[in-house]
DNA sequence: TAGATTGTTAATCGATTAACAATC
DNA sequence: TAGATTGTTAATCGATTAACAATC
C-alpha cells in the first residue's frame, strides 16, 4: 500500500517489477548530466512505451510537467525514496559458498544502502574465517542475531535442501523479507516478502528461446 | 515457435517464464518417487492454479489422462526435451570477478547439460590462472573461440561499462543467446536472445515490498 | 459403470496502448 | 501565444480463472 493524494492504493506487481529498472536508468542519465527527459525518450532508453512509463509513475505522484517532461534528478530522488534506498538497511547472509562469497565481496548493494552486517554458515571449517572483513558466524547464532539487531532482510545462499530450514529460523526471529538464491520456492507466512533469484531458471528460459 | 499437431504456434512469454519452475518441481517429485500427480496437487506445489497448469502444458501437447492426471516421469522428460536440456550445450563466460567465479565453480548448470567450455577476462593478472580446472583466456581470443567452436550461449559477468562491448563481440562472432549478469540492458539485434540476471533489482523490489 | 480429472471454450480480470484534453 | 508533453480516460490486448463436456 502506498499513499497518493492521501489515499492508500495498491501498486500492481507489474509496476513494481519495473521500478528498479527506471531507477537504474535514471542514475545513468544523471551520470551523463542529463537534466530533463520526456516520457518518450526515457521510455526508449528503459525499453517501455511512453504511456506505460507515465502510467507507472503516476501511481506514485505527478512528477512530470506538461511541455517539459521530467526533471531527472527530482525523479531519481523520488524513486530512491519510494524504493527505500535513501535509508540504510542491514542484512544477514547465510551460506558462504560460491554465490554467498560473491555477494559478500560485491559492492553493488552497498552502493544502494544495503549492508551485510553478519554472515553465517553451518560448516565448522568456514566458521571463524573472514571474508571481506566479515567473520563467518555459526548458523546457531542466526536467530539471536536477527532478533537482537532487528535485521529486516535475510539472504539465503545455502543448498536447496537446507534453504527451507534457514527460512524458518529467519521467520521465527522476525525477519521481514528474504532474498533467496536457493532453487526452491520457500513456504513462509504470507506477510514475509520473498524475492527469488533462481539463476538456473534464467538459463533454461534462454535455452528454450534459442531452440524455439 | 513450437510445433503442436503439425501446426507451429507461438508460446506466450508468461508460459515460458513458468516452464523451468515446473521442471524443477517435477524433478523433486521424481526424487521423492511420486509416479502420478493431478494438476490440482501439482499446481499447489508449483504455486499456480490447476487450470493454469493445464493451459500451460497444453501449449506443447496433451500429456495428461482424464481420471488419472499426469505421469511424473513422462512429463519431466517431455519438459526436459522442450527446454533443450537433454542435449549438451557449451557456453563461454567473460569476466571472472565475484559472480563470474561463482558461476565457474557452480555445478547447478552442469547438472542440466550446460557446460562452460572457456572463460575469459581482460585483466592480464587473471589471464592464465586456472579456476575449477579452466584456464582464463585473454578476451582478445573471445570472438575466434566462439566462431571456431560454434558456441551458442555467452555469459556476461563483467562490470556495467564493459558489458555492451563484450555483447557486441559475442554477436559478431555468431552467438545465439546471452545470459547477462551486468546491470545494463544490452542493445543487440532482436534475433539474439537475452536473459538478464539483474540481481540488485531483486533486492530493490524486496525493499519496496517490505516498506509498502 | 461411477468417479476422477483432463483438455478446452467462454468469462473475467489485469495490464498495455491509444487518444486527447489540460496545461506548462 | 504556439508547441510540447503531461496526466488520465477509454479501448485493446493478453493472461488467468471458471466451467464443463469428453473420456480414461
Amino acid at each position: 500500500m502506498v499513499e497518493k493524494n492521501g489515499e492508500s492504493i495498491v501498486i500492481p506487481s507489474a509496476v513494481i517489477k519495473r521500478l528498479p529498472k527506471y531507477h537504474r536508468n535514471l542514475e545513468s542519465l544523471l551520470d551523463k548530466g542529463v537534466e530533463r527527459i520526456s516520457s518518450r525518450e526515457f521510455g526508449k532508453i528503459a525499453g517501455v512505451s511512453a504511456p506505460q512509463l507515465r502510467q507507472d509513475l503516476n501511481h506514485f505522484g505527478n512528477f512530470g510537467q506538461q511541455g517539459y517532461g521530467y526533471n531527472v534528478e527530482n525523479l531519481y530522488n523520488a524513486l530512491s525514496k519510494i524504493m527505500g534506498i535513501e535509508k540504510k538497511s542491514n542484512m544477514v547472509l547465510v551460506g558462504v559458498g560460491n554465490i554467498g562469497q560473491a555477494l559478500v565481496n560485491s559492492t553493488d548493494f552497498t552502493k544502494r544502502g544495503f549492508y551485510l552486517s553478519a554472515i553465517f554458515d553451518i560448516n565448522p571449517r568456514l566458521v571463524g574465517i573472514k571474508i571481506n572483513g566479515l567473520e563467518v558466524k555459526d548458523v546457531s547464532q542466526l536467530e539471536n542475531y536477527i532478533t537482537e539487531h532487528k535485521i529486516k532482510i535475510g539472504v539465503i545462499a545455502v543448498p536447496e535442501k537446507a534453504a527451507q530450514e534457514i527460512a524458518n529460523k529467519m521467520v521465527r526471529a522476525g525477519i521481514q523479507g528474504i532474498w533467496n538464491f536457493a532453487p526452491v520456492d520457500l513456504k513462509c507466512p504470507q506477510e514475509i516478502k520473498i524475492e527469488n533469484e533462481h539463476l538456473t531458471e534464467g538459463l533454461l528460459r534462454l535455452s528454450f528461446k534459442i531452440d524455439e
